[in-house]
RNA sequence: GCUCCGAUGGUGUAGUCCGGCCAAUCAUAUUGCCCUCUCACGGCAAUGACCAGGGUUCGAAUCCCUGUCGGAGCACCA
């Protein structure tokens, strides 16, 4: 199987659709995969230098390793030598018909008049195409198919065209005649192995364009299965590369890893590991409908791989600084998983006043109970230590509560899909290393980033 | 306009090929209860779907027709 990407930026998040689905059956059949970079339009569809391995990277990230990389572009020769060969056995004609007198044509079932020149008169120009001495436009090379069928898209359709702009990589730089995807990706498929091909409904009609190659070759056309578009839910950026590349250079995104893109750079950096996604994308299966991919279902698998290794912390969004008085115990012990009491516990000095979320305020005379630390009652604006036992939460009767000491806390960036939030954690943040993830309680999972000098910067993963 | 393709709960999916075991599977989401120093995890429960109409048949999610809605192609893009 083949993984075809056109090498134009990172991949955002419906491009791991491919990998994951091939992959997957890949390692569970015993099969093979590669992945070929499909670059074969230097101008309209313009490959990104650094994209080639941003993708491997991607690629990478998502736990899959392809069995073998090409790119086009390092294959013109071979496409030259089947266009050749096509020529030969009267399969395909040069044609100078701008693209709408050809189209009119087209339309009308009515071949141009180029379509009927012997076989050496179309390979002297094909060989002039190839040595460059017709500008974009002049000349291109069509696959002779049936001017008559009932689809007009399948009739007499281009394999070569002329490009003046050089393409972007040095090695290919020098061509300037290139295949069109049908052609290119038609004969690799078949030179490289390929038994299964997986693509879009929007190149339904390939299969059936490129058959009549395989036709004129006698190859028989792998196995192929179209699929519908991914949509995902909860993001305010479309997911297209072009979108997102032009909101980084507006600079309304800091780059590829933003978490308000829906890259799988900006899920990686939020801690979301690649098998969530993966195992997300295998389950929406192969349907030729278009599909709404879920966060939340991502965000579900990788609760499931995380929750149980990922130690609890306190984050407080948004401080509201309330003392304490009473004498309190002076610090607190809350465990760093519930579940694992074997980890050990926190140590959370309880100084003169805490932070609080605003939402978790009490109102006046009303108890609360501060997580790991004990129960207090809002009074003449002071949370006085009442002392009472834990029975009380567990009769209901007291609402739990996060808290942070107000001098002792870490400040906190949190980087979110909706923008940046600030807080304060709790001090044994301020010594976890870069990349480790934290659940904060109440709040949700998040990766530790990196500790800059004012602040502690963390992305924020999923509730 | 011409040519293709598709339609199962909020979302995804199984079942459709070879009609009955489907008063429709599983996951996720939502809600409620249980557990818990009220997150998360775990347990239990509830809500919720075969696009419409005809036809064939003893019997239709499944086969046929029509309609509706949606998607795609008709590029010297991929």
């Amino acid at each position: 199987m083949r993984c075809a990407p056109n090498p134009n930026g990172p991949w955002h998040v419906g491009h791991a659709r491919m990998p994951a689905v091939i992959g997957t059956y890949r390692d569970r059949y015993d099969g093979w995969f590669c992945v070929r970079f499909d670059d074969t339009d230097p101008e309209t569809k313009r490959p990104d230098l650094e994209a080639y391995d941003d993708i491997l990277e991607d690629l990478d990230y998502l736990g899959f390793e392809p069995d073998a990389t090409y790119k086009a572009s390092d294959r013109l020769e071979t496409y030259y030598d089947h266009a050749r060969e096509l020529i030969e056995l009267g399969g395909a004609y040069t044609c100078s018909c701008s693209g709408e007198d050809f189209s009119e044509l087209k339309n009308s079932g009515e071949a141009c008049p180029h379509r009927e020149k012997d076989t050496e008169t179309v390979l002297a120009e094909f060989e002039a195409m190839i040595d460059g001495e017709y500008d974009s436009g002049e000349m291109v090379l069509r696959v002779k198919t049936d001017i008559e069928h009932k689809n007009p898209a399948l009739r007499d359709w281009v394999a070569f065209r002329m490009i003046d702009t050089p393409h972007p990589r040095e090695e290919a730089s020098e061509y300037r005649c290139w295949p069109m995807l049908d052609f290119q990706s038609g004969v690799d498929d078949h030179l490289i192995g390929i038994t299964h091909i997986i693509r879009g409904i929007d190149l339904q009609d390939s299969a059936k364009r490129q058959q009549f190659v395989y036709d004129y070759f006698d190859w028989e056309y792998p196995e192929v299965i179209h699929w519908g578009h991914v949509q995902l839910d909860d993001y305010d950026v479309k997911m297209s590369t072009s979108t997102i590349s032009e909101l980084i250079d507006e600079g309304k995104l800091d780059g590829w890893d933003d978490p308000r893109a829906p890259t799988l750079k900006s899920l990686r950096r939020r801690g979301i590991r690649g098998e969530a996604i993966v195992d997300a994308m295998t389950k929406l299966g192969t349907s030729t409908t278009d599909v709404d991919l879920a966060m939340s279902s991502i965000y579900a698998n990788n609760r499931d791989l995380i929750d149980d290794e990922t130690d609890r912390h306190f984050l407080v969004r948004d401080g509201v600084q309330l003392p304490l008085g009473g004498s309190p115990p002076d610090e607190a012990n809350p465990p760093l998983h519930p579940n694992h009491e074997d980890r050990g516990v926190r140590e959370i000095p309880a100084s003169d006043a805490v932070l609080l979320e605003e939402g978790d305020l009490p109102g006046r005379e009303e108890r609360i109970w501060l997580k790991g630390l004990g129960c207090f009652q809002y009074t003449r604006d002071t949370l006085q230590y009442t002392g009472d036992d834990i029975d009380v939460v567990r009769e209901g009767d007291v609402d739990v509560i996060h808290w942070v000491p107000a001098d002792e806390s870490v400040p906190v960036r949190m980087r979110t899909m909706d923008g940046d939030v600030s807080g304060h954690a709790e001090p044994g943040v301020a010594d976890l290393e870069p990349d480790e993830m934290v659940q904060f309680e109440r709040v949700g999972f998040a990766r530790i980033d990196r500790h800059d000098e004012d602040e502690t910067v963390v992305y924020y993963a999923h509730p």
